[in-house]
DNA sequence: CGAGTTTGAGAATGATTGTTCTTGACTGAC
DNA sequence: GTCAGTCAAGAACAATCATTCTCAAACTCG
């Protein structure tokens, strides 16, 4: 009953991750939101109860959609090398792959539930990665490193706009195991 | 000639800094800096133009008086795990180290001369640990790796509080040099 | 068709943003 | 002691911010 939805809330989440994604919480307005999502501010307001609200679904949505299938396939990987390299492919080309980092470096000191997501999508990676180096290899913080390893050369790649970030990966990887 | 000034320039950036390192540029408002800084509105835009000017003077003494040490530092050790190790707890107590992050994440993309001094001090760090590797230790993308993994584990405790990156890029450290 | 309900459209809200203006305080040189 | 020049104090600026309000439109059910 009422007034059919004009609008796929799935999409609005997706456009405004890739808003979020490029300028920031702060840095996009809810008139940038507005003219993106094609949703009106009342609609979004009465779905999403505040640009906060709209800017933690789509984190949430990040995370599903694009950080935890990259760490499942991480884990399921047979080597390091491959794993990492997998990781750091993935997480280039994903459209809303500055989400994570973002959100890590602007958001998770203001905002508590913000942190909490953050925290859970980099524990995933670690996590992937400790199951991938084995039983046997339980330096404590390697895993931690290794996914931080990622995480820094997809923010490098942002910031610079250099290559992506495979390559360096790979050869990080080569050298652990020979 | 003129009405001396009440506030010393560098002290007020190194307070700038500190702000801008813990809220970003658009979390921290020019009320914020005036607030903090205790330097008049005024004042603070006859010395440094605008909001953006003193950003960039921020991030630039940043580099100067954190970043930059850290990568002589790093140049000069002696062993690639002396040097990380080192580079990341250095890094870890600086007071504004998190303002390369922060710049990088959000400001690089629509700041162009922010996203310069973010490219130095990045490649700063690289070069350090490309000098440290040695001339026989040439992998493409290794030192990028490794600076990538300073910065990634530092962005990691901010976000989400953890404890200080030196034992985990010690841990990677070790495995590179068995 | 009409009652009930939910959404879309757009104006309006008060607060906050970065920046500027005006006025008075202090200084060194003449 | 006055004059020119620099700075501080604080109000004021237009613009933008996130949010809410009002009302017409579009649907389901009876």
């Amino acid at each position: 009953m009422g007034r059919p939805r004009a609008f796929d809330e799935d999409e609005a989440v997706e456009a405004a991750a890739r808003l979020f994604a490029v300028h920031g919480f702060e840095g996009t307005s809810v008139d940038d939101l507005v003219g993106a999502l094609g949703v009106h501010r009342g609609s979004l307001y009465k779905v999403f109860g505040s640009k906060r609200g709209l800017y933690l679904a789509a984190l949430r949505r990040h995370l599903d959609r694009d950080v935890l299938p990259v760490a499942a396939a991480v884990a399921a990987a047979g080597s390091l090398p491959a794993a990492l390299a997998q990781a750091a492919a993935a997480y280039d080309a994903g459209p809303a792959a500055g989400l994570l980092l973002l959100a890590a470096a602007e958001r998770a000191a203001a905002d508590p539930d913000a942190a909490a997501l953050v925290e859970e999508g980099v524990a995933a990676l670690e996590t992937a990665v400790t199951a991938v180096l084995g039983p046997g290899d339980t330096a404590p913080g390697l895993a931690e490193a290794l996914a931080a390893t990622v995480l820094g050369l997809r923010l490098r790649g942002r910031a610079t706009g250099g290559r992506p970030a495979g390559a360096a990966v790979l050869a990080l990887a080569d050298r652990l195991t020979p």
